[in-house]
DNA sequence: AACGGTGACAACCGCACAAAA
DNA sequence: TTTTTGTGCGGTTGTCACCGT
């Protein structure tokens, strides 16, 4: 799949209307639709200068005459240094084919599972493009797209798992394999050795799974496509230990797509800037040294924000400047 | 060159939930 | 306990670029 390069906020604020702030104050503005580049600067600057709080006031403090809803959807979706902002990966595609088999349309699980990538884009990339090779690949044996009733294993093995992993539950689900693989096979354009392809490049495609509790997606056995979920637990699995406990991120032949615990496990959970997880303080303060660093100077598109040991950089006006440490910016995660 | 269809993406809307007042 | 506020999430819509005719 190819990414249309343009920056669809840097063709111009044509489309962005102002409208009065309903049961507000009459005189203020609020603003609607595409960001300008000036918009997007001013939050951007904001939000490395102070970090995230309380959007309302980012919003009214950053001078924009935005909502604080619209101000979090900018900086989550497209503004947040920590972005891939490139094309799907096919390992990723993968990945989000497994995940939506088992968790439905949660795009921020999803997204979770996902760093650097957004549930919005993720939803989108699933709407205008899985859904539709999908659909269009097979109308018979499509499990990912089927009602239940087309398969009544997997859904109950999907809806249990739902159910269970929303508990914590320990439960281990195998799905239906023949079912699973003639469903990819048909579902999928991508091969098996596209399968083997290790997920764990840069340790960034996926969260690091949890020690214990821990859903794994083992693929590659009885001979199935190795892309294709054997679910079950590492621990306590109806299936004994198919899964493999390995420290390691890994998806296809002879490894496997570890999948965290759901709700608690999530890449947002555990680096919560910007996440989706809730808002409070303690998940949004408790960004990691690592984290912080990744979020600082792993950023493809703002290219200018950069960190020094604990200090975060902007190149502003041609100069360097110190915007905050981790500990202002976005707190020492104690 | 003009036009219409389609894909890709950004952003909005409405609802739900949790915490604070 | 109720209301308000802030936030998160999924669905949907709007916009623009690309492509084929």
């Amino acid at each position: 799949m190819m990414r249309k390069s343009v920056d669809v906020a840097s063709k111009g604020n044509s489309a962005a209307a102002t409208v009065a702030e309903s049961g507000g104050n009459s005189s203020a503005k609020l603003r609607k639709g595409l960001w300008s580049p000036e918009e997007d600067d001013k939050l951007m600057r904001y939000m490395l200068r102070n970090g995230q709080g309380c959007w309302s006031d980012v919003a009214r403090n950053a001078g924009l005459q935005r909502c604080g809803k619209s101000c979090r959807l900018r900086w989550i979706n497209y503004l947040r240094p920590d972005l891939k902002r490139g094309a799907f990966s096919p390992q990723e595609e993968d990945l989000i084919i497994h995940l939506h088999s088992i968790l439905g349309n949660r795009w921020s699980q999803i997204a979770a599972r996902l760093p650097g990538r957004t549930d919005n884009e993720i939803k989108n990339f699933w709407n205008s493009t899985i859904k539709k090779r999908l659909k269009s690949s097979s109308s018979s044996s499509s499990f990912l797209l089927a009602s239940p009733s087309c398969n009544s294993e997997l859904a109950e093995a999907r809806d249990a798992m739902r159910g269970l992993m929303h508990a914590n539950d320990i439960m281990g689900i195998r799905l239906n394999m023949a079912v699973v693989a003639a469903a990819t096979a048909a579902a999928s354009s991508s091969n098996a050795t596209r399968c083997s392809l290790s997920h764990n490049a840069g340790g960034r495609l996926a969260p690091p799974p949890l020690a214990e509790d821990t859903y794994s997606l083992n693929a590659g056995s009885f001979g199935a496509p190795s892309c294709l979920p054997q679910m079950g637990l590492v621990q306590d699995s109806f299936y004994g230990t198919h899964g493999v406990e390995d420290d390691s991120l890994n998806m296809g032949v002879g490894g496997d797509l570890f999948v965290p615990k759901l709700e608690s496990a999530s890449f947002e959970d555990q680096n919560p800037i910007g996440g989706h997880g809730t808002s409070s303080p303690d998940k949004n303060n408790a960004a990691s040294g690592s984290y912080y660093h990744q979020y600082c100077n792993n950023n493809d598109m703002i290219s200018n924000s950069t960190v020094e040991g604990t200090n975060c950089h902007i190149i502003e006006g041609g100069q360097d400047v110190v915007v905050g440490n981790k500990e202002s910016l976005w707190g020492s995660g104690e």
